[in-house]
DNA sequence: CGGCCCTAATTT
DNA sequence: AAATTAGGGCCG
């Protein structure tokens, strides 16, 4: 009963969005879009969107409505969204940022993620391989755990970018998503840096700490919670509670070319095996 | 390995 | 709406 007050207090007197606990920290100059199903910063220099955030559940994941295709500008963005023209040709494909195929739950949602404001240029081999790929193990891991919260975008700043359109699209190197599974038992958090080409090895290999995306991407992720918890979660790594069918072929695995990571000092994971 | 079916995104 | 392209998983 005391828990009921608190959470109808805590909604009704902090800010808005406040109480999405998937939300990274953004200032007040941040372009900030709720959407139906999610929640993104908007980069104007870039002509994308920094982050998106959402919550997934098992109810959502198991939605049936279709795909809608509908890619259009996004008008909420104050100075203009990229446009279809951008990527038209461009060898790239429109990449969505939260999947449309996280949106089947709702034809609002579905439709939201096909602004232009959820796409970035993905290498089509990234964006129908290695990428699509990680997304199906995100959908598998909130049926796993009934809710999850993910954050996930392109990696801005580790340019110089070559760009696309007349609006200048950035064409990103790298993407990053970050899990947060927050019911018991077992509170865990899990990072992925992937760079924007065909992905030769098991996800397992881009597996990384929330801890070490936050130092590559410069973003707060899960700022909302307390700082104890959020450290605990971020600075660990346990591959063993998050099952990424891990391809025990050593072999290939080996000779791994690792120069798509970028630089960070410390890598505090510890592989189940 | 090829053959087959599935998913996702794009093109026409 | 249908066809195309890319890739994954599975199976024999």
């Amino acid at each position: 009963m005391k828990k009921c007050i608190f959470l109808v207090l805590f909604i009704t007197t902090t800010p808005l969005f406040s109480q999405n606990i998937e939300l990274p920290y953004y200032s007040n100059s941040s372009e900030i879009i709720q959407h139906t199903g999610y929640v993104l910063k908007y980069n104007e220099q870039f002509e994308q969107a920094e982050w998106v955030a959402y919550q997934l559940t098992d109810i959502e994941v198991n939605g049936n409505y279709e795909r809608s295709n509908n890619f259009r500008k996004d008008p909420h963005i104050s100075k203009e969204s990229a446009t279809l023209k951008d990527y038209k040709g461009s060898g790239y494909d429109r990449g969505h940022i939260i999947p449309a195929a996280d949106m089947k739950w709702s034809p609002d949602a579905m439709s939201a993620s096909f602004f232009m404001s959820n796409m970035s240029p993905q290498d089509p081999s990234f964006n129908r391989g290695i990428w699509k790929k990680l997304e199906g193990h995100v959908r598998k891991w909130a049926v796993e755990n009934r809710e999850i919260y993910v954050v996930t975008g392109p990696v801005l700043i580790d340019g110089p970018y070559q760009y696309i359109g007349v609006n200048n699209v950035a064409v990103p190197k790298h993407y990053y998503k970050v899990v947060l599974d927050y019911l018991e038992p077992e509170l865990e958090a899990i990072g992925f840096i992937l760079p924007n080409i065909k992905g030769n090895y098991p996800l397992s290999q881009y597996a990384v700490t929330v801890d070490e995306v936050e130092k590559i991407t410069d973003i707060d992720f899960f700022y909302i919670l307390s700082d104890d918890v959020e450290e605990m979660l971020e600075s660990d790594l346990d591959l063993s509670v998050w099952s990424l069918s891990l391809n025990i072929d050593v072999k290939k695995d080996q000779n791994v070319d690792t120069t798509y990571w970028i630089n960070t000092s410390s890598d505090t994971r510890h592989n189940s095996n």
